[in-house]
DNA sequence: GCGTAATACGGATCTGCGCC
DNA sequence: GGCGCAGATCCGTATTACGC
């Protein structure tokens, strides 16, 4: 059904349809019920692509993860679609996945669906590679970075600082006389870098030396936290907390320590990072640094449309993280 | 207040033509 | 016949000029 089935329905023409279904005026009232009740009796739903040849513009949505199976990727996914959607836009979503190849596909993907603009979750997004792909696929529409950052004049990024979040589950951890503290989880990505620059920071301002400090890198899952909090546990036994650089990796210590028969959190702290289902569900439940993500994703979407309906915003937009204390602390 | 006709949009596909 | 190329056509909608 097209407006020119309209048009013929109701014995008009298809700019007299189209003047109607824009509110346009200059139609008598009666013609324009008329229509409208035509347009509601066929259920009309106008073509985007069609519309989109004559408008420019898709109201197509780019979201681009590193893997949508991430319990804080779900979340965020949902309120920013359901976003999208709200303000009459229509999101891919694409696991663009760790590696650059992965990523620069998912661009190329996107730019070929000739998607209005493009919200990149995560901090794994920054690098060359795609830093390079956003200047040749997508220099002519906005993209929003939520959680990294790009130095290019049509990138906004949304940050949390997650260096200051982590230096406060320090303190924390200080306060509750488990200061002697351990870090452990992914080391790799610009968002680690930071979590782990929060962890030195605080140490060293409470009196540990750079060196003394135990730091264990691995894979961001379950089985990496396990195997890391096992070693930790055979050759750091005087430590008394650790921050997991993910909830996940957290999840896969609890059960380390579990297995090792740990009391948590009588002989040992634990802090994750992320504030999702794993925190809850573990037992006993876990504190964890709440880095925003889906506020960060919500911003990022809201800033995305302003940017394509022409309402301006800064281009870089900080958000602070709390602590969502539970009972392993 | 409305109709008609023309034009435009992007890109895939089709058609016709010339050349080898 | 096969190929390459240029131009036409198509899709659905929006817009505009003009006329009645």
């Amino acid at each position: 059904m097209t407006i020119y089935d309209i048009a013929e329905l109701a014995g008009v023409s298809a700019s007299t349809v189209s003047r109607v279904i824009n509110n346009k005026p200059g139609i008598r009232e009666a013609t324009r019920e008329k229509v409208k009740a035509l347009l509601k009796e066929h259920n009309y739903t106008p073509d985007e692509n069609a519309r989109g040849l004559v408008n420019k513009n898709t109201r197509l949505i780019g979201i681009l993860l590193a893997d949508i199976r991430s319990a804080h990727h779900t979340d965020l996914t949902y309120a920013v679609e359901k976003y999208l959607r709200g303000k009459g836009y229509c999101g891919i979503i694409l696991n663009a996945g760790s590696h650059a190849g992965e990523m620069l596909e998912a661009i190329r993907i996107l730019e070929q669906r000739r998607v209005d603009g493009v919200l990149m979750v995560g901090s794994v997004f920054q690098n060359e590679e795609v830093e390079n792909g956003i200047r040749e696929h997508f220099a002519n529409i906005p993209v929003v970075f939520a959680n990294g950052r790009f130095d290019l004049p049509n990138v906004y990024c949304v940050l949390v600082d997650e260096c200051d979040g982590v230096e406060h589950c320090v303190d924390l951890l200080v306060k509750k006389g488990k200061g002697n503290a351990a870090f452990i989880g992914e080391l790799d990505t610009p968002s680690s870098h930071e979590k782990l620059k929060g962890f030195k920071r605080a140490m060293l301002r409470c009196g540990r030396s750079e060196d003394s400090l135990v730091i264990l890198g691995g894979e961001p899952s379950r089985e990496s936290g396990y195997e890391l909090t096992r070693q930790l546990l055979s050759r750091h036994p005087d430590i008394q907390s650790v921050i997991y650089s993910e909830d996940l990796v957290a999840a896969g210590g609890m059960r380390a320590f579990w297995d090792a028969g740990v009391r948590i959190p009588d002989e040992m702290a634990v802090i994750g990072i992320d504030n999702t289902i794993y925190g809850e569900l573990s037992c006993p439940r876990f504190t964890s640094l709440d880095n925003k993500m889906t506020e960060m994703a919500s911003e990022a979407a809201r800033i995305l449309i302003d940017a394509i309906e022409g309402r301006q915003n800064p281009r870089k937009i900080m958000l602070l993280s709390d602590i969502v204390e539970r009972e392993s602390t």
